[in-house]
RNA sequence: GGCGGCAUAGCCAAGUGGUAAGGCAGAGGUCUGCAAAACCUUUAUCUCCGGUUCAAAUCCGGAUGCCGCCUCCA
């Protein structure tokens, strides 16, 4: 398959390091706060990478890190009075909760900061004998950023061109404006760690290229994150690692953009955060994860009411689609002698190929939800017709549908539900974002029945009308009446 | 100021050299007491200008607009 290599940037065929296995590593969240949609976009994109990647047979070892020290882990633990330790315990135990919801496989490794100390420590010290770091008197350290000379290729950034802009704040020992911290001394009521250069903290940076390095083989197969990570963060693993340990430290680094809500960046100064528990409130999980999946992982993408909801309208149709093309399954109809024509099964081949083609090129599941509706409408095509329903192979092409959408949940986590839950889930939430009751509802419809069945139509119109303007659509079928949402 | 990205129909969104996937919305049709749902049909020359090529949405140059990073951030 190919992928896009943010070191290059350019798009290459993916070929491990080591034949038939992946060692993939993706910066996780620092916990102190509930995951917002961001989170959940990094979370699913990468999700399926390594779905995918095991699909296709390899065997793929997913570390994840949480970063559990932290300037903004402390300041919350000091807003709220408790121990710093107990911030990022509740955040990683809210991280669970909320990427589970969403269908997040558990990472091979998940590993935290504060339980990897010591390789950070081991790191800075072979770092600092090579020169290429240096401790100040208040026992801080710092990465001498000119000792590497490749430093800014990730971020094709350069260095004489920084320097301008980089300025040293009050109170820090650095030779040089570009270097930054490995290992911060503590400050009082900070949570600190014994080391060499008296009790302290890890930076940033040094926890992943410490945990990387401590749990998987170098060089990387993969190396993942959000864009915003690029630089600093990425560019100083690089340096942090090929410093200490003069090996290739990432063969592809994979970055996923970012989302916007109504089309303006997300900020706590513009106060529009959208966590992923309060878009939980309102949609049912997967549809957030289709949301998500419905654009080139590398494109930013714009959360709104409209692209959410629609969204959920294309889930509908799909499981409305798998619903019936399993009770057609499971139904014992008679078959006719006839087969399907011949260019049915060859539409569903060449889609089916076509969606494997899409996931190939780097990850393009927009295009791959694209071919699954065009799957969708061929079966719903086959299933609306009376005589290619009765077709001697429909089950067999039917049962090929059920194999594909097997695939689909695999790999996307989409599709996978029990068709009738599903479909029963999105009404109730969309109840419950209507406002509206189900016995409501009901009562109107039954009222309606009466009329109609006194032939009364105009009466029977009326409160259609008055449904319609609820936002409940009536629809009279052979099996009786049902209503859904608008 | 430095680095990078994007610009495709009313909206969302694929497509990196050979004459524009898919979805939503819209229009027409089948079905229906009338509807609805479903199904069928249908809706674009790709921001602008110039260049390369037999051929460009796709490559190159320029213009305009939007966005991200450069400080913590997925």
């Amino acid at each position: 398959m190919q992928l896009y290599n943010t070191a290059e940037r350019r798009k290459k065929e993916f070929i491990p390091v080591t034949p038939g296995k992946v060692g993939m590593y993706v910066c996780g969240i620092t916990a102190y706060d509930y995951c917002h949609i961001g989170h959940a976009r990094s979370a699913v994109v990468f999700d399926v990478l390594a779905r995918y990647l095991r699909h296709k047979g390899l065997d793929v070892t997913f570390v994840r890190n949480f970063t559990d020290v932290d300037d903004k882990i402390i300041n919350r633990a000091n807003q709220e009075g408790l121990p710093s330790h107990e911030i990022s315990e509740k955040y990683i135990v809210a991280f669970h909760e909320d990427m589970g919801r969403l269908g997040i496989e558990r990472a091979s490794v998940e590993p935290k900061a504060t339980e990897n100390i010591p390789e950070m420590i081991a790191m800075c010290e072979t770092l600092i004998g090579k020169n290429m770091a240096y401790a100040t008197p208040s026992g801080d350290v710092y990465y001498r950023v000119r000792s590497f000379k490749e430093y800014g290729k990730l971020s094709g950034r350069d260095l004489d061109e920084m320097q301008a802009g980089a300025r040293i704040a009050p109170g820090e020992e650095k030779q040089d404006p570009l270097d930054f911290a490995l290992w911060k001394g503590a400050k009082p009521g900070e949570p600190a760690w014994d080391s060499p250069w008296g009790k302290g903290r890890p930076g940033w940076h040094i926890e992943c290229s410490a945990m990387s390095k401590k749990y998987l083989p170098l060089p990387l197969d993969i190396h993942g994150g959000g864009q915003d990570l690029i630089f600093p963060h990425h560019e100083n693993e690089i340096a942090q690692t090929e410093g200490c340990c003069d090996t290739e430290f990432a063969r592809y680094w994979v970055h996923n953009g970012f989302v916007q809500v109504d089309s303006e960046k997300m900020s706590k100064s513009l106060g529009n955060f959208k966590t992923i528990r309060d878009i939980l409130e309102s949609y049912l999980p997967e549809t957030l994860r289709w949301f998500l999946l419905a654009r080139q992982y590398r494109s930013p993408i714009d959360f709104t009411g409209d692209a959410i909801n629609d969204a959920e309208k294309n889930q509908k149709r799909i499981y409305e689609a798998v619903l019936a093309s399993q009770i057609e399954l499971m139904g014992q109809n008679k078959r006719s002698g006839n087969k399907l024509p011949e260019d049915v099964r060859k539409e569903f081949d060449a889609q089916v190929a076509a969606f494997g083609a899409a996931m190939d090129d780097d990850l393009n599941t927009a295009a791959a939800l694209g071919h699954i509706f065009s799957i969708i409408r061929l079966i719903s095509r086959v299933l609306e017709d009376k005589t290619l329903r009765k077709s001697a192979d429909t089950p067999e092409l039917l049962q090929a549908f059920e194999g594909q959408r097997q695939i689909w949940d695999r790999v996307l986590g989409l599709c996978g539900q029990d068709p009738a839950v599903f479909l029963a889930d999105l009404k109730n939430v969309r109840l419950k974002r209507a406002n509206l009751s189900s016995a409501d509802i009901d009562h109107l419809v039954a009222k309606r029945q009466e009329a109609r069945a006194a032939k009364d139509f105009a009466k029977s119109d009326a409160l259609r009308d008055e449904l319609h303007n609820m936002g409940v659509e009536i629809r009279d079928t052979p099996q009786g009446v049902v209503w859904d949402l608008l």
